[in-house]
RNA sequence: GCCGAGGUGGCGGAAUUGGCAGACGCGACGGACUUAAAAUCCGUUGGGAGUAAUCCCAUAAGGGUUCGAGCCCCUUCCUCGGCACCA
């Protein structure tokens, strides 16, 4: 399908002309309202797909629109570029991952300037440059001085494939690493972590922010608050050192009815309870559970299985002994690692107690409950009974009593448990950000002092992953003096999860060159928060999070003084094609580039526009791209007609009244990211104007302001030829420094309208009235039409009207 | 299983949030132009009945509220996302 124009010409020679002229530089401007529009930057995998372009055109359109409202609008672009993905790469291919980084980068950014974006090339930022992760090593030291990191030898994820540890977030619902899908499995490791659990009740609260409530419900359930207790079982008969099991619940008015004790697999105690006669069986067990893959272990209808280890503790509400058991249902890493048993309340319970034949005893009764057992766990709310003191309680009442009770008696209080774990950021690879901190024999963990950053990544390191890190073998990295004693000392060789290089990005964008300092505060004052973010929503519980967190660490520090990076958040869908997500084992990726070369970038971009609604995402059907390219077309051929001859006025009216029903319209639809139905709002007024011409039916200073406004409107949407046609026009160049158009409500307004008339709800006429017609007066005239007589078989017994609309007479 | 979004022509999707269902576009069919094709332009395009004006049916299925339901309520079915042994 040709264009009447040659794209990569004309689109060439206008991104050339805005270059030279730094049109898109952007300045802090103290008279213009500012405007901070982010879309996600791209990890540099090597290439843009038709997914980031899809991410990144809208985006850029909305900026443009925002432009031209009269806003001081920040769009940047730059790279995420550290990670395995890049590493793993380069190891493939043999090539160092900072030279196939910055081939990547190169290449991105050369397909990245072919969309005819209004990105200020001189704030770009590559993650992976000393420049930049100076700074995110320098950022983690001030996390590091605020007690906010920490590190801690616990259980960690370790993918066998990446041979590295991940963050919880990393790991897939299955129990899979998020980017190879090989099984986790755990490994006891010294690492480093983020304290964001010190801020997971600030986090849940999202009332500052305006996002899509899906992404806030996924949050909410990451972070995972549960409000219940804390209760403790005695073993002082064991002579221990620890006198008690403590366990969490949200149901304390339960606490009589518990028969049973289940303890993680892993959880300390285990040994030191086991008798000695169920110490093989026991032994195998935990050996059983640890050989199962994560996979198993999660999936929640498996049939439970556990093993008495010999012991008892005592429930110190009621001094009753109850057997301990170790299953793996209970999980060490929620709440304390252990779970009261009480079956008749809790299905998980149950299906344990049927399964041994453990006691079941109902302590809230069901509704109309005669004291027969349950046949399945009543999880629902009732009265309490058998629960000594606490009988005749509602059990929500009896919660709190509970907990009083037990907090006189010293034996356990209300707590609040969450699901969310501290954030691991070690990595142990090569490609990323080397943790700024020394191990001294004599002065134990120093962080490297802020002048002697940045830590630099040694060129010449050996990266093939080991599972240790590459850089525990880079003796000349490793061997450094103590920053405080001078003393031999020994560096970090881990390096920090990519997450933590994303989480500050949008900080540098709006401080660039900010020379001694990771940014300047009058600059972040200046322009943040993002006002609008865009991105996918697959980092709903990952990037999101941690930039959320980061802020509200930096905001604590002093460093900043806002709580939230990013105020409205906007989730684009996901491009497919031939019906399926794009991937390259499958071999249906589309490659912007190709169709840049034949029809070029303005009719990608309108295409990808005009395809659905921007957070439904769709299909790319090759087909489509002709409705757009026809749509230009025709465009082109308007710009192009000499001043048609005056036409009538009553005609002019109706061009005049289609323009400015039009600026109305996708005046509202870009605000809103509603791109396809502007861009068919533009393409009624094109096809308008075309048969307005045709008939003479519009005079040549409506024809004129119609041609202008048309280009002003399609100038987000198709920049270069919107520039040209403006040039051809004889307008000042550019047209993207030009304002919005405005509209004129009256003129807008329809002046006739077609009142729809009804019988019973059923169309049987249509009449057209002056819009300014008086409810008395419409129905006079719909109940005086022939056809509305013949439909009425008795007369009217309510007639209503509707203004603009209808009539509807219920006969 | 739980939470969220959705189900509208051959296809992508509109529908001012309770008021003419199918805007806009793709595709298809017919016509004009052409030696021919492409491109372009004009017309038709949810189903059914009728020569016709027009009428009937139709927004996953069934019921309800209403003068009026694609939109609100109830039931059922399907699709897509997210969560899922979280005590």
């Amino acid at each position: 399908m040709p264009l009447k124009y040659d794209p990569a010409q004309i689109e060439s020679k206008w991104q050339d002309r805005w270059a030279a002229d730094a049109l898109y530089r952007v300045h802090e401007d103290p008279d213009k309202p500012k405007w901070y529009e982010l879309t996600m930057f791209p990890y540099t995998s090597g290439n843009l797909h038709i997914g980031h372009w899809y991410a990144m055109a809208p985006s850029d359109v909305h900026a443009r629109f925002r432009r031209m409202q009269g806003y001081n609008v920040l769009h940047p672009m730059g790279f995420d570029a550290f990670g395995l993905p890049a590493e793993n790469a380069a190891i493939k291919n043999g090539i160092h991952p900072h030279i196939w980084t910055m081939r990547n980068v190169e290449n991105m950014r050369r397909q990245l300037k072919r969309i005819g974006a209004v990105y200020d090339w001189d704030r770009e930022v590559v993650t992976s440059l000393p420049d930049y992760y100076k700074w995110t090593q320098w950022l983690f030291l001030q996390l590091f001085n605020a007690g906010l990191a920490y590190r801690n030898k616990a259980p960690a994820n370790w993918c066998p494939t990446c041979q590295t540890t991940l963050a919880n977030e990393q790991v897939l619902p299955d129990g899979t690493c998020e980017r190879c899908s090989t099984a986790v499995t755990r490994r006891d490791l010294e690492q480093w972590f983020f304290r964001i659990t010190k801020y997971a009740d600030e986090l849940l609260d999202f009332s500052s922010i305006d996002w899509p409530d899906r992404i806030n419900t996924m949050q909410s359930n990451w972070i995972g608050r549960s409000q219940g207790a804390e209760i403790s079982f005695g073993i002082e008969e064991y002579g221990l050192e620890t006198k008690e099991i403590r366990v969490f619940t949200t149901r304390p008015d339960t606490v009589f009815g518990v028969t049973f004790m289940v303890l993680a697999p892993e959880h300390p105690l285990v040994s030191q309870l086991t008798t000695p006669d169920k110490s093989d069986e026991v032994q195998s067990y935990i050996e059983e559970t640890r050989r199962r893959s994560e996979i198993e272990r999660l999936s929640a209808d498996k049939e439970k299985t556990g093993v008495f280890i010999g012991a008892y503790c005592t429930n110190r509400l009621n001094g009753e002994k109850v057997p301990i058991f170790i299953a793996d249902y209970a999980l060490l890493t929620y709440g304390t690692g252990a779970v009261m048993g009480v079956p008749a309340h809790d299905e998980r319970d149950f299906a344990y107690a049927r399964k041994y034949d453990l006691p079941i005893r109902t302590v809230i009764a069901p509704p109309g409950w005669g004291g027969e057992d349950l046949v399945e766990a009543y999880t629902g709310p009732g009265e309490m009974v058998n629960s000594g003191e606490f009988v005749g309680l509602g059990n929500e009442e009896g919660k709190l009593a509970v907990i009083k009770s037990m907090e006189e008696q010293g034996i356990g209080g209300g707590t609040i448990s969450y699901r969310i774990r501290d954030w691991l950021i070690s990595r142990q690879r090569y490609w990323g950000a080397p943790i700024p901190m020394v191990y001294c024999n004599s002065c134990g963990i120093v962080p490297v002092p802020e002048e002697d950053l940045p830590v630099l990544l040694p060129e010449d390191a050996e990266f093939r992953p080991t599972g240790e890190s590459p850089l525990t073998f880079h003796e000349a990295f490793v061997n450094t003096s103590c920053p405080k004693c001078e003393g031999p000392a020994r560096r970090e060789t881990d390096t920090m999860d990519t997450f933590m290089c994303s989480s500050w990005y949008f900080l540098k964008y709006a401080s660039p060159n900010s020379g001694d300092s990771a940014f300047r505060p009058e600059q972040l004052k200046h322009w943040l928060p993002v006002d609008q973010y865009t991105g996918g929503a697959e980092h709903a519980v990952m990037h999101l999070l941690y930039a959320r967190f980061f802020v509200k660490a930096l905001r604590d520090i002093g460093l900043l003084d806002f709580d939230e990076p990013f105020v409205r958040l906007y989730n684009q869908g996901i491009i497919i094609s031939d019906r399926q997500k794009m991937s390259k084992s499958r071999g249906n990726v589309i490659t912007p580039d190709e169709y840049v070369d034949t029809v070029g970038a303005d009719v990608v971009r309108g295409y990808l526009m005009f395809i659905g609604p921007w957070d439904q995402g769709g299909e790319w059907v090759d087909q489509g791209i002709n409705g757009i390219v026809r749509w230009y077309n025709r465009v082109w051929d308007l710009v192009e007609k000499s001043d048609p001859q005056l036409g009538k006025g009553k005609s002019s009216r109706q061009t005049a009244h289609m323009l400015h029903k039009t600026v109305k319209k996708v005046y509202q639809d870009l605000d809103r990211f509603h791109f396809n139905t502007a861009l068919a709002a533009l393409m009624e007024f094109t096809n308008h104007l075309g048969r307005a011409w045709d008939e003479g039916a519009v005079d040549s200073e409506t024809w004129n302001e119609s041609i202008k406004a048309l280009l002003l409107m399609l100038a987000p949407t198709a920049p270069h030829l919107a520039e040209e046609l403006w040039a051809a026009r004889g307008y000042d160049y550019s047209i993207h420094n030009w304002p919005f158009p405005t509209w004129d409500e009256t003129l807008a307004a329809e002046e006739e309208v077609t009142l729809v008339v009804q019988v019973n709800g059923k169309v049987r006429d249509r009449v057209t009235v002056s819009a300014a017609i008086t409810e008395d007066e419409a129905k006079e005239v719909a109940l005086s039409s022939e056809r509305i007589r013949a439909f009425m078989k008795n007369g009217p017994r309510k007639v209503v009207y509707v203004p603009g609309r209808l009539v509807n007479i219920v006969a």
